[in-house]
DNA sequence: TATAATCCTGACCATGCGTTCAAGAATTAC
DNA sequence: GTAATTCTTGAACGCATGGTCAGGATTATA
């Protein structure tokens, strides 16, 4: 093996834990999530996972940076070039996307949002929050130009998040009442479509 | 004391049990909160509280019932006689007002949902599922008699609570990303304001 | 091949927590 | 007043779990 092969073991073993870490604090959230049964899913010995990860919180802390680095990067749609109605159109579909294939990713964040951000808070009043004033500031600009009718930029977020993680978070109770045993592509298909008539017509793009 | 005080006592210290299991749970998770967190905030020894609920899980088990029991009632707007615009707008107010006043309630909720509602889940395929199957046909009623626009009556449900529930359920966030420590009155009333327009909106009663 | 660095893992430890218990205090019933 | 019932609580038990460690295996470097 060549020397830069020293560190792809690591990084192997390190990319396997993390999505194991992820989708077993996803289904029990950080207290019942031991780091046996992480492990266990990865394929490896408690001990050896303790290896790459001296503590479960630091293990945690990595994966809900991976978590959020992806939360941010669906936001890109939102620039003040774009046209509004497809800008907003294909955030929304970003979204509902990202609910369907990344419900683990999303379930992590929800989490620790609900238990009160004790791992992120500063990072929700510091860097989250500039890039949060960002976007809204797109909004704003939209309407100052007459592109959309004005609404509340930021509940318009606070909303369109809702409205759409809402599909992964509580996919269980969206299965259940819909009586399947989980949710079908037609289902997010359905919410991308009412999502997107709702926002556009609140913002009078309709 | 008379007769029926002595399942006085009972009650009372059940219920402030009931209500500090509710914040805890909330605050921290089913397997985050301690019984012992929880006794110490109704202000008595963790064996007392032992002795009131056997075991932790039936102490959750009671809490989440209230909780669903909270939810369900807030629905009685939704009804065939009442006129779609003011019911769902009332229906609206009712759901932001509940997060506003019992974001505990909430919290407990969202968290059995995002972790696979492994306590209710035949409550949710089961008479939950009728409940709500009855309210969608409330909906479908209203589309039927030319009321309101056609929309997709169950999707409808699941993105109005989520756009409703999350100003309980991620109120850090918003706070956070707001610049503030916690939600205003404000912030809830120009929640219901966009949340009331955007279903409206969609449902051509704008 | 020699040696250093990295990786692996079974066994062990310490701690926290749900639950039980026994013995007594307080309250109710007769 | 007295017996029966209900309530109270410190102490202890057993188990799960996060984390440690020592010694060995594997791989890289010279």
């Amino acid at each position: 093996m060549q020397k830069r092969t020293v560190g792809a073991k690591r990084r192997l073993n390190e990319t396997r834990i993390l999505a194991a870490a992820e989708q077993v604090f996803a289904e029990r959230g950080y207290s019942a999530a031991s780091t046996a049964s992480i492990a266990a899913l990865a394929g490896l010995p408690k001990a050896n996972l303790h290896y790459y990860f001296r503590t479960k919180q630091a293990l945690y802390r990595r994966v809900i940076e991976n978590v959020i680095a992806q939360w941010v990067e669906t936001s890109d749609q939102i620039s003040l070039e774009a046209e509004p109605k497809a800008a907003l159109s294909a955030y929304i579909a970003g979204k509902i996307d990202f609910s369907r294939l990344h419900p683990h990713a999303s379930k992590v964040f929800a989490s620790e949002i609900l238990h009160g951000a004790p791992t992120i808070a500063e990072r929700l009043s510091g860097d989250l929050k500039t890039w949060f004033d960002a976007k809204c500031a797109v909004i704003e600009g939209w309407i100052a130009a007459g592109k959309m009718a004005p609404v509340d930029s930021r509940h318009l977020f606070f909303v369109l998040w809702a409205a759409t993680q809402t599909y992964a978070d509580f996919d269980v109770q969206a299965a259940a009442l819909l009586g399947q045993r989980k949710l079908r592509p037609a289902d997010f298909a359905d919410a991308r479509q009412l999502v997107t008539a709702m926002v556009l017509a609140a913002c009078g793009l309709g």
